[in-house]
RNA sequence: GGGCGUUUAGCUCAGUGGGAGAGCACUGCCUUCACACGGCAGGGGUCACUGGUUCGAACCCAGUAACGCCCACCA
């Protein structure tokens, strides 16, 4: 039997093999008719985009941890696994390709276009599932689902309709982020706020009908071009005799007005402020309370339109540069100061968005966000660890409007149409034909798309078939545990409560765990950029699966970044060559070991016996307790210490007298203990180290009532134990220690 | 401007009221028939700082400092 086990534990077949025959025997999957009780997870949907980094690797891990523990337990363990259609970051990358033969998407055409990013789906989407099961992700892959999917989009044009009539969802004019970039408008959520350095221009405006100039200060000075007024603090006495009356708007000569605003701080630069209501979000505020102009100065791309004066046609920065140049040649810069501020960046292509305006569809999200406040504050949905409950109801309390119109093709697009004949917008489950209002056919839809976070918001009850009622929805709805990054928090997490809420009348999720950020060695995020990615996959192919598992459930401590190194990596991979070998000489002594009538009760136990025994019970408790707290990194040391520490260091040592003995009754006991030990240990190992607990139990003599460790039973603690017996053999252990000690 | 987190052995980090711990690294010995990806033994820390509560504090409270993250419309 021995021989079929190598001398050290080589994870590349062994991955291979189980996890296809996992697959072929239909063991991930969830059946909905099912009599046990239900578990589900529903994944974090990767981007079709992705390839796998250490981000997925973790949360992929817990769940299939989680999954794993449950199933053996005795659930009916539903895990949902699907990919995202991650609208621009995927209508990113088919642009790339359409640069790359000097064509672009406009010249291909709407429907082209869509019809050329399904294909780039087919043929190179999803690769990052093929990646997961490297992992050894149990998922229900018969299950799989894409948020652009038949089903999806039908739950999406659902959950459109339905919000818009109850009227939750409109239509307005205002300022938005806007990426020049990407030719989109995106949500508050999708802009990146980072500090830059730049400078802050002071710009002199001459004061209309004296010699007088006031200064004001800008970090955009090309914004000059659409300003309407200047601003100044109602109580600064310095400039109280110039309110009402104009300045000469330099480049442009246009008079604008200068007013008088509490939002104006006088002890800020010059305590005047240049408004520009269709730039600046203060400023569109004030423009508004004041009833100025607002003068769009942009074209989509981020260029000077003709509002722009002699500037039109120059791309933003270059016209900030003129600007600037022009003013300073008329004497009217009056200096540069270095300064740093927030900068705002699309989060998907990283360029400096422009506050600009235009017309969106919005979501009133604030009475969806109350329910999801409360369902929290009950208890409904638990956050695990508690502390990043306060992040969510921060954020649920200071909600905006969700802008979810996306200037872009790749998507679902918004089921409304307007009427060239009259001004009703018809909103629709079915395409229409004819205006719902006045019954006109000259009609034509609305080209936006949605934010691809509208559907994955849905995504735990659309991938369950609704809005049909379905078997599956009563069964594993809601969802036992959300495992998820915090950097999701908002984006998903956040709106998967409201819409559940919304649609379900019930919780999404019972309990959410929220886990680090994978950071490299120097708490560095990787980057590509940086070059500091330690590759997943990479770590799986040099280590193998089960102790990159190992390692990042080791590491999963709550509540602080993780920071891998692979010093660490070897030092799991050690382990699982440590139970290798443990269980290649547990092997090699149980060639004859009949394994029909395995009864503990039958023989009088050594002490070291009744230790080890007593010891795993106590061990198996702690594990148990620590997964129901998702405690992984505290499962995986105790796991760790007794199979190395108790079991390979002392049971085995202890255990060899016995086996090597004459006495046939002594050895066989000294067997039957060995097993009991070592194939419980494996199944306790098993949602951690799936693959080579699955290896070297297939190895083990006899047969049982499973045929995978995989559909076995989670061992709970019912051994027999001895306590006091075990009391007494650390005491003796720490006798021998001592006399090593002296001996030494 | 708000909020959160971190600070414990050389390194990476566990540890929420009573013994200061793990892995790696380090030192010495061991090529013994499961494993050198190993075994045995060992060295190493005023638990960031200052006060307070307590019989007792790494742990609770107040404050200080450094670092990091998130949110936010000061030009």
């Amino acid at each position: 039997m021995e021989e079929k086990l190598s001398k050290g534990y080589e994870p590349h077949d062994v991955e291979k093999k189980w996890y296809a025959a996992w697959e072929e025997s239909g063991l991930f999957h969830a059946d909905e008719k099912s009599g046990q009780d239900g578990y589900s997870i529903v994944i974090p949907p990767p981007n079709v985009t992705g390839v796998l980094h250490m981000g997925h690797a973790l949360n992929n891990t817990l769940q299939d941890i989680l999954a794993r523990w449950k199933r053996m337990s005795g659930f009916e363990v539903l895990w949902m696994p699907g990919t995202d259609h991650a609208g621009i970051a995927t209508q990113n990358v088919v642009e790339k390709q359409l640069a790359a033969e000097e064509c672009d998407r406009h010249a291909l055409g709407r429907d082209k276009f869509v019809e050329r990013v399904w294909q780039w789906r087919e043929e190179s989407g999803g690769k990052i599932i093929e990646q997961l099961k490297r992992l050894g992700a149990s998922c229900d892959w018969q299950r799989e689902r894409f948020t652009m999917d038949e089903g999806l989009s039908t739950a999406v044009r659902e959950v459109f309709v339905r919000l818009y009539d109850d009227g939750l969802i409109y239509r307005d004019n205002r300022l938005i982020n806007w990426c020049p970039r990407c030719h989109t408008a995106l949500s508050d959520l999708e802009v990146e706020h980072e500090d830059k350095r730049g400078h802050l221009w002071h710009l002199r405006y001459p004061v209309v009908g004296t010699d007088r100039f006031i200064t004001v200060a800008t970090t955009r000075p090309e914004t000059m071009l659409g300003d309407s007024a200047v601003a100044v603090n109602p109580e600064d006495e310095r400039y109280s005799d110039l309110i009402g009356g104009k300045v000469m708007l330099p480049l442009v000569d246009r008079e604008i007005p200068i007013i008088a605003d509490d939002y104006v701080d006088s002890e800020f630069g010059s305590g005047v402020v240049k408004i520009t209501p269709a730039h600046d979000f203060n400023d569109f505020e004030i423009g508004k309370r004041h009833n100025l102009e607002f003068i769009n100065i942009l074209d989509e791309s981020g260029n000077i339109n003709e509002n722009g004066g002699s500037y039109h046609g120059q791309e933003r920065y270059e016209a900030r540069a003129n600007v600037v140049a022009d003013l300073e040649t008329r004497d009217l810069l009056e200096k540069i100061d270095d300064y740093s501020n927030a900068v705002g960046e699309c989060y998907r292509c990283k360029t400096v968005i422009e506050p600009y305006m235009s017309k969106q569809w919005y979501v009133s999200v604030k009475p969806l966000a109350e329910e999801a406040i409360k369902a929290v504050q009950q208890g409904d949905t638990r956050i695990v660890p508690e502390q990043w409950e306060k992040t969510y109801y921060e954020w649920m309390f200071n909600i905006q409007d969700w802008c979810v119109s996306r200037q872009i093709w790749w998507g679902h697009r918004i089921p409304a149409w307007f009427c060239d004949d009259c001004d009703h917008i018809s909103v629709a489950r079915e395409d229409v034909t004819a205006c719902t209002g006045c019954g006109s056919k000259n009609i034509h839809q609305e080209t936006d798309v949605l934010d691809t976070w509208f559907s994955s918001a849905l995504w735990p009850f659309s991938t369950m078939g609704w809005p049909e009622q379905t078997q599956t929805l009563k069964k594993f709805y809601p969802t036992s545990c959300l495992v998820t990054g915090f950097d999701i928090l908002f984006f998903w997490v956040a709106r998967m409560m409201m819409m559940g809420l919304k649609f379900m009348d019930n919780v999404p999720f019972k309990d959410v765990y929220i886990h680090a950020l994978v950071r490299d060695a120097e708490g560095q995020k990787m980057s590509k950029s940086k070059g500091n990615v330690i590759d997943p996959l990479h770590v799986i192919d040099d280590y193998g699966a089960d102790a990159f598992r190992f390692t990042l459930s080791a590491f999963a401590a709550m509540g602080r970044d993780i920071k891998l190194s692979t010093e660490r990596i070897v030092g799991y991979r050690n382990f699982a060559n440590k139970l290798w070998n443990a269980s290649r000489f547990a092997l090699m002594n149980l060639e004859d070991f009949d394994t029909s009538d395995i009864d503990l009760a039958r023989f009088d136990l050594s002490l070291a016996d009744r230790w080890i025994l007593t010891r795993l019970n106590e061990m198996t408790q702690k594990l148990d307790g620590a997964l129901n707290d998702y405690k992984f990194n505290d499962a995986a040391s105790v796991l760790y210490s007794f199979t190395w520490h108790e079991f390979c260091d002392w049971y085995i040592e202890l255990v060899k007298d016995d086996l090597y003995g004459d006495d046939p009754e002594v050895k066989k006991r000294a067997q039957t203990v060995l097993f009991v030990v070592l194939e419980r240990l494996l199944r306790l190992l098993h949602p951690f180290m799936p693959f080579i607990t699955e290896e070297i139990w297939q190895a083990l003599p006899g047969e049982r009532a499973e045929k995978f460790i995989m559909r076995s039973s989670y061992p709970v603690s019912d051994l027999p134990e001895d306590r006091d017996g075990a009391a007494r053999m650390e005491l003796i252990m720490d006798v021998v220690r001592a006399i090593r000690n002296i001996r030494g």
